[in-house]
DNA sequence: CTTACCTTGTGAAGAAATTCACAAGCCACC
DNA sequence: GGTGGCTTGTGAATTTCTTCACAAGGTAAG
């Protein structure tokens, strides 16, 4: 199979969510238009993106519904649970450990870390803080999968590196810092200080 | 001035923070090659990026450290003060309304709005909650430039159309739900979910 | 069974973004 | 003031992504 682009994988994203919205309104088929105009794209862009994975749709039909969302799931990985922890006790660390929408979508928070002994042993909702040092013997035992880095910039390479010892192959980082990962790790930034400037620089250059 | 791309905006942003990190250490000049290396990108990327809006580097030399910045500043429209509201006051909102780094950046947080009656007028480090039902009254006041929301997904589209009736021309957007704003309005949205699924899928589709 | 009508899947065309590669310019040293 | 060594700025080539456009295949109705 050919290597599949980043944008293509977003957009399979978000028409999932889009086919669950039509499975609870009852909607047993959809057509290629019609999931364009929910997604802001164009038939051509969804059936392309979908045909790299394989032929989903009946023509003159469309896609069932159910069966292309069951598709989209499995290729997206969705079928298991994941096991995230989160490194970095702060506000935003905070808001996402308690944030619902990630269990419904299989990620299942399963510690919360911080190397301030202040935070260590305090408890929010159902977790309590962890002690950075113990990450590396932790994740011997509960094998994580995917590691949220909420911590300030200049610790975020280091915390990076620790996961990726401890056997974490994915990272994603909310640290305003470009991380460096090994070929294997997968790697996401999300970072919120360039999505404000893109605003800056849209209002800015208004035609 | 031809139409320039997102991706170009969002790398002159990093290299603006790469910029304030060699401001710091002292470093009077930087080549592109240093500047594509902290990046993660090519040299020739770098200096494409800057040509769309002039030659400030000197050849055989590269780029003056502070002058560069302050031309990325310029650009990027960081030079004032722009004025943001977040609208919706749960765990994303109070994050991001108590994080300092946009403070630094020049994005000055001005109020927090919620609908729930519980929520309004309790203390959040120096915002007290509002009343969703005064956003308009006090836009006509306040002139919130950017509008931040985090509110759920059924109720975003709605509390956008409601910001830009209020006269806000940006949009950043936390709702996991695509969003439609007039051609007028910038709007980013940063969908948590997707990158998720993104990793989920690379830890799926491994070589 | 046949006709009229849809919608998919996909090569080919087109657009956009990235990379190449090199002339032009600048500095420093002799 | 000439020479050698760097590094920029930028057309051209390349690669990647998106849109076009249509044959192929399927439904439904008569």
């Amino acid at each position: 199979m050919k290597r599949i682009a980043d944008s293509t994988v977003r957009r399979l994203s978000l028409y999932l969510r889009f086919l669950e919205e039509f499975e609870q309104t009852g909607q047993l088929t959809v057509s290629s238009e019609a999931l364009a105009r929910r997604g802001g794209t164009t038939s051509a862009q969804v059936r392309k993106d979908l045909s790299s994975f394989g032929s989903f749709g009946k023509r003159g039909l469309g896609y069932s519904v159910h069966e292309l969302a069951q598709h989209l799931r499995d290729i997206l990985g969705l079928g298991r649970e994941w096991r995230v922890i989160i490194v970095g006790a702060g506000n935003i660390g905070t808001a996402l450990a308690q944030y619902r929408g990630f269990e419904q979508r299989g990620f299942r928070v399963v510690a919360v870390y911080d190397r301030d002994p202040r935070k260590v042993g305090t408890r929010w909702d159902s977790f309590v803080v962890r002690d950075i040092a113990r990450l590396a013997d932790d994740a011997r035992v509960e094998r994580p999968d995917i590691a949220v880095l909420t911590v300030p910039a200049d610790d975020a390479q280091a915390v990076a590196d620790l996961v990726v010892r401890a056997g974490v192959k994915a990272v994603l980082n909310f640290a305003p810092a470009p991380l460096h990962v090994p070929h294997d790790v997968a790697l996401k930034t999300v970072n919120m200080a360039l999505e404000l400037e893109g605003l800056s620089y849209a209002l800015t250059n208004r035609d």
